[in-house]
DNA sequence: CAAATAAGGACTAAAAAGGTCTTATTTCAT
DNA sequence: ATGAAATAAGACCTTTTTAGTCCTTATTTG
């Protein structure tokens, strides 16, 4: 009863593009903040070839959009209020499902099987029910909505300038991103 | 987003030992059905050795009780009614908890990153209180309880009242074992 | 004492996750 | 218009976890 690290990278990395964008950010048409994957990777401190894979997903599940190109990158395809974590969750890992039965094709030999079959939607629902309430911003509540009157701006410096706040990762911390189990 | 195949397992060899007594069924002092790896085994179609590695979580957890011996088994430490899937799932897999910072040591070099840690507690706690109010009985509503009249029997007819609106199994499949994940 | 059963651990395939690398598009500079 | 640089997208490989099996020990009944 674990989803993968996948998902947490993924909430964090859409965390990164709901932030309010700050002055020197790139945003696209509409005010959200846009980021390449090299940007979101330095943001994260997660390995560049992980966030290309969790933005692709991200992407082709439609929350967020690419721009391909020299000045491209990613940006949310609609405001952080307006996704789930059961939508993370799908993105990433695929329909929030626990168990069922695979095959329809032939009785069970045993009563005790069939019968359980088919119940566990019950249990899928219920989770799915509880996921959805949860917003990206219930996550990262501090996180700003985007840009509200900005005009399609699109400077070209945002690359270095991005991080230029962020502080050399010393050795000694923690990984941040190991992930363990917890007690409830 | 899934839950190992135990699980599934676990919620069957439940079952069945939730099984109103047979006429032929060895019962343990209070009445429940009590039954051997086996037979277990027998009953569900799995393999021998699943079973007893599962039923010793169970047993661990609390949920089974055993009996050693030659005339020795497993049967529910309690009623159907009073396990939850939330219980199943904890003693086989372990705590309910989705994701969670490994180590409490040193802030996080990126502030996103800790930001976002702790607030998975919502999720998981979002999740456990759905898990927790489906009972094995709603897995199996057509199961009875054990021994009808028995001394220690307390109240009775809860199990089919509480199954309400559940779809007919329906009859056909090729292995009952096999799980998949399945579309909400 | 002997037979049957549970309890506990160690070991071996199989599957999935996690990470790395290469290829294909798009935009900017020349 | 053309080439170079930056980016997204796809395919590949390694590591970890899961699932399943077996063996040894302990306990109870006949």
């Amino acid at each position: 009863m674990k989803l993968s690290k996948f998902t947490d990278y993924a909430v964090v990395l859409l965390a990164c593009l709901g932030q309010k964008p700050r002055p020197q950010s790139a945003v696209d048409s509409r005010g959200f903040r846009m980021l390449s994957t090299g940007q979101l990777a330095d943001e994260t401190s997660l390995p560049k070839p992980t966030v290309q894979k969790l933005l692709k997903r991200l992407c082709r599940a439609s929350l967020v959009r690419s721009l391909r190109g020299t000045l491209g990158g990613y940006a949310l395809d609609r405001s952080a209020t307006c996704i789930s974590v059961a939508d993370v969750i799908i993105a990433v890992e695929g329909p929030i499902a626990l168990t069922a039965c695979v095959e329809d094709s032939g009785p069970c030999e045993v009563q005790n099987l069939c019968a359980v079959r088919g119940n566990w939607d019950k249990v899928n629902q219920a989770v799915y029910a509880a996921l959805s309430q949860v917003s990206l911003v219930d996550m990262t509540p501090w996180f700003g909505e985007p840009a509200a009157s900005m005009p399609a701006q699109r400077s070209g410096l945002q690359s270095a300038a991005s991080l230029s706040s962020l502080k050399k990762p010393t050795s000694s911390a923690a990984n941040p991103h190991s992930i363990k189990a917890v007690a409830l």
